[in-house]
DNA sequence: GTCTATAGCGCGATAGAC
DNA sequence: GTCTATCGCGCTATAGAC
């Protein structure tokens, strides 16, 4: 099974060469030099960039939904749930060598570069957490715990796109405390 | 003053280059491509890529903050001068080919593979904006019109990663519509 | 499954004619 | 100020030995 822990290997150094520089900054050259691996044996594996690419996201899409899913079914409440998921954000910010932003943010960026089927997944990726969100704040708004007029979907767009946006910039300043206070802020506000 | 015209086309398209792909899709070729002179014409008045950027991202800074600071002079109410800063992102992705972010979002996102000057205007740039939306943030609480427990700078800072954050994730759906739904429910919801 | 070697291309940048 | 021509590099990808 070395086939396996290569390819696990790959896919990690992918993972982070994309979460902290975008996609053009994921070349086989900068594998190979992470892993000590030759670039032919890479393409022994993942056969085109693209493969590779589409091999991460859908990694990281299982995975991360995996753990929002694993929050909502959970028997906290509808605020501590969300902190929780704000969670998610930090501790990716904090992981391994630092500044690694949610990698579905990075390709969000380079969206028109990206070919059609990872752009869908992206597309995917951004409903996908928005939906569950929006179960959170329905729940929180039935308990009374939120306060907020309008659509549950549009707060959850709101909360997504805070999240993406706050941790491309706390990497800029402020790092993962600065994230943790504008979430607390955010949630604070929909207590009203 | 043809240099000035060329000078500027150059920027112009160098800008929206990067505002719709990053800094890597912005290549001395497509400029060529792009507005109809050779690479090397391109090189005379911008030596290398660094140089390049380094205009754009001023002249971009000067030209968004001058209109901030108009927004903030202006005898509007808080609650309108938060309304049109947000239509200073909507107007962005609505702009020209579109699907254009803010550059400084698409900067950031690409941040640690910028050069240390560049990184550095940046994070500046991200400063100047929270700042006065800060003072923005607090006319509005002095005059009873925002309702808001906590540091103003906090709410700045989400503010101003809310409309990053939506910018690039209502480029891979919604548009500019969703960009307008996600900024009116945040004032809402600053509102109380 | 990993290696060496290399093809072929686009990139940033330079030299020098006009 | 713009051009042609070219250099050297890093990239994705392939061929074929081990």
């Amino acid at each position: 099974m070395r086939t396996r822990d290569t390819r696990t290997a790959i896919m990690d150094a992918a993972q982070a060469l994309i979460q902290r520089g975008g996609v053009n900054a994921m070349s086989y050259q900068h594998l190979s030099d992470a892993i000590g691996i030759r670039k032919a044996s890479i393409h022994h594996h993942f056969p085109t960039k693209d493969h590779l690419i589409e091999a991460v996201i859908r990694r990281y899409a299982a995975y991360f939904l995996g753990l929002v899913d694993g929050i909502a079914a959970s028997k906290l409440d509808p605020a501590a749930k969300l902190r929780k998921y704000a969670g998610l954000f930090e501790a990716t910010l904090c992981e391994g060598e630092r500044d690694k932003a949610c990698l579905f943010g990075m390709l969000g960026a380079e969206l028109t570069t990206l070919g059609h089927p990872a752009a869908a997944e992206v597309r995917r990726f951004y409903r996908d957490n928005e939906a569950r969100l929006a179960r959170v704040l329905e729940e929180g708004r039935d308990t009374g715990q939120f306060h907020f007029e309008g659509k549950a979907a549009v707060v959850a767009a709101l909360i997504f796109a805070l999240l993406e946006g706050s941790i491309l910039i706390a990497r800029a300043e402020g790092g993962a405390k600065r994230l943790r206070g504008i979430a607390e802020q955010a949630f604070a506000l929909l207590r009203g």
